[in-house]
DNA sequence: CACTTTTCCCAAAACGTTTTGGAAAAAGGA
DNA sequence: TCCTTTTTCCAAAACGTTTTGGGAAAAGTG
């Protein structure tokens, strides 16, 4: 059997051949030890600068990358990041997090890290998921979504000093690091800005209780009408459930209108909205023209539906960025307590936003 | 500074603390050799059942789990699956993809594999991200969606003997292995249905040009027709734009109902169902009632709305499977060519597929 | 020139596994 | 009993990097 003189073994027959330099091999062909131009690459100041350009292009040349996992095992990390996601939550609505994903993975990238996807049915394997890749070394660190207002998620890893960064908030003393949305901020704004054109009589429908984020949108609600100087009618609340958006909101629609006094506006989550306008289509009322209608997050169907939808649009893509940059401090070490951002939520009027009739 | 009798530095200061133990650390403590404890662990016969009982479960008190890291660089293998998603084609509607990735992620883990996501944001940066991959021994298989009639990526996987498997199909003559819904059968069984249900004109909103699944649509659309005797009509069949479904499917229904002959029924990929709502609803006409719709891919939409969609539905999730357990074998050396998977997909009647009025 | 400092490089160890190639002990066969 | 075979274990090498701890040569310094 033929050998190389590099020693490498040549695959045979099966699977992929990697046609790929190794650091021993580099080194012979530079005639240089391994260390030189290992710290060549790596721009140390002992290698003069003669010889780190000459390692540098041959490097270039030969198109050589250090194996990321041999590189892994010497350092100690594995330049990896983890992330859960649970698809039976209505999840995946559209734009939302797919931006939110499409800026974590970004600048995962960026770092040189990798990012690694854990897909689980329910809160049991998101757990069971997540200690695998704690447990298992297979992660340098966390970020968590969707949190829950009780998140066990978070205890576990404060408990064992688990690098980790929220996108949300949660009920917990210890400091943590998290980015998170102004929902309170944002549902104040929608809902002063509909008092201000004189609506009087505004709903809320709202996310299912347990996560953190509908606790926010709530406040800020009732904020909006306290500012307004309004009363807080709880008939006028409502939440919707995640396993099935349109359902439960389409029920609450018609119930909402069976009230003495209707609502002339209503605020929710944009996920909901083909539930409220099938309910609104059924009463022969017409969206933005009978009811004002502010939803939260920018999908597709609030740009396309005609009228357009008024939308409170979080800049999910940033939000992204943000939680990966934060995940790398910490993992370096800094302290999470530091990193606690809210970022604020712009305000885009269309169509469903007028004074009532 | 103190060091522990393993030899193991004890972090200090900054992050995690790792507090797994070690192969060196389990097998002092069953005063067994690294190499006899390691065989234990992986069931070779050449230790004692009673060693190996004795192993096993000091390796479960303490917690051991081997490091991941060091077994991939012995062994050669990065036991991870790369997949890089572009949010810009309006992919992650709602149930079909993350069914497809849950079972893909569901499969991985049972392998005791990791599932690493690069998200692009378009054709380029996909190929730039998989090269990442593949380049730099980060991965030792690809899965690839979203398939195109020419597809760049298929070229380059096969140019370097690099283990990979499509959800889908695309024109190469050389073999390679795939996993695709059966568009062709479905559109077709989807056509006859309705021609026999009386409906004469037929017609097809087909997904963008360039990509492969249109392609069996379309067929599947053809030979419905002729099958049922029926004429093929090109002022019948339009396609929509990826980057906007709602859009131009909107435009294209309006489009269609100012031809003299109308179609009485609308066959379609169900991400495309509000625009068509939209344009038949300006033009006054019923959804189901004054024209059937079957749609494909069986969405939340189809189940929530009055009247409920008549869908096509593929099982993305076992696909999802499927895709990774020819992918393991296709790595273990086994000719690709073996792997060509074409699945049935269901047809679900519900209100949208009735006769002609 | 003799001494110190700086520059530039490298051999060896380490990361935590698995695999290789025995070797000692036990069991079997005559 | 002696030889062979089987059973059971292990030391050492290997995977491909980076880091440690010098060491030789060159450059300053008096």
């Amino acid at each position: 059997m033929f050998l190389e003189q590099s020693g490498n073994r040549i695959g045979f027959g099966e699977g992929f051949k990697s046609m790929t330099i190794n650091l021993k091999q580099l080194s012979k062909l530079l005639k240089l030890s391994p260390t030189t131009v290992s710290r060549a690459l790596a721009d140390y100041p002992d290698v003069s600068a003669k010889t780190r350009a000459r390692v540098k292009q041959m490097a270039i040349q030969q198109g050589y990358q250090p194996n990321p996992v041999a590189r892994r095992l010497q350092k100690g990390k594995t330049e990896t990041i983890g992330i859960v996601i649970t698809p039976e939550q209505n999840y995946f609505s559209d734009t939302f997090f797919i931006d939110l994903l499409s800026g974590i993975s970004n600048q995962i990238t960026r770092a040189g890290y990798e990012l690694i996807l854990g897909v689980a049915s329910d809160e049991e394997h998101e757990m069971q998921s997540m200690r695998r890749m704690v447990e298992g070394k297979r992660v340098d660190g966390m970020i968590l979504t969707l949190i829950r207002e009780q998140d066990p998620r978070v205890g576990y890893l404060l408990d064992r000093d688990f690098p980790f960064v929220l996108y949300g908030r949660t009920r917990e003393t210890r400091p943590y690091a998290f980015v998170d949305m102004d929902g309170k901020q944002a549902f104040e704004k929608a809902c002063t800005y509909l008092a201000g054109l004189g609506h009087r009589r505004i709903a809320l429908l709202n996310g299912e209780p347990g996560f953190m984020f509908p606790v926010g949108c709530r406040e800020g609600y009732e904020s909006g009408l306290f500012l307004s100087g309004l009363e807080l009618d709880p008939d006028l609340i409502r939440e919707w459930k995640h396993k099935d958006p349109s359902q439960s909101s389409y029920r609450w629609t018609l119930e909402l209108f069976k009230n003495d006094n209707p609502p002339t506006a209503i605020l929710f989550q944009t996920e909901a909205v083909n539930g409220i306008f099938k309910g609104l289509d059924e009463l022969d009322l017409q969206p933005g023209k009978d009811v004002a209608l502010i939803g939260y997050d920018d999908l597709e169907i609030a740009r396309i539906h005609r009228p357009s939808l008024s939308v409170l649009r979080p800049q999910a893509r940033e939000a992204g960025q943000r939680v990966v940059n934060i995940l790398m401090e910490v993992i370096k070490g800094e302290d999470p307590g530091k990193f606690q951002e809210i970022h604020q939520v712009e305000m885009v009027i269309r169509e469903t936003s007028l004074p009532p009739s």
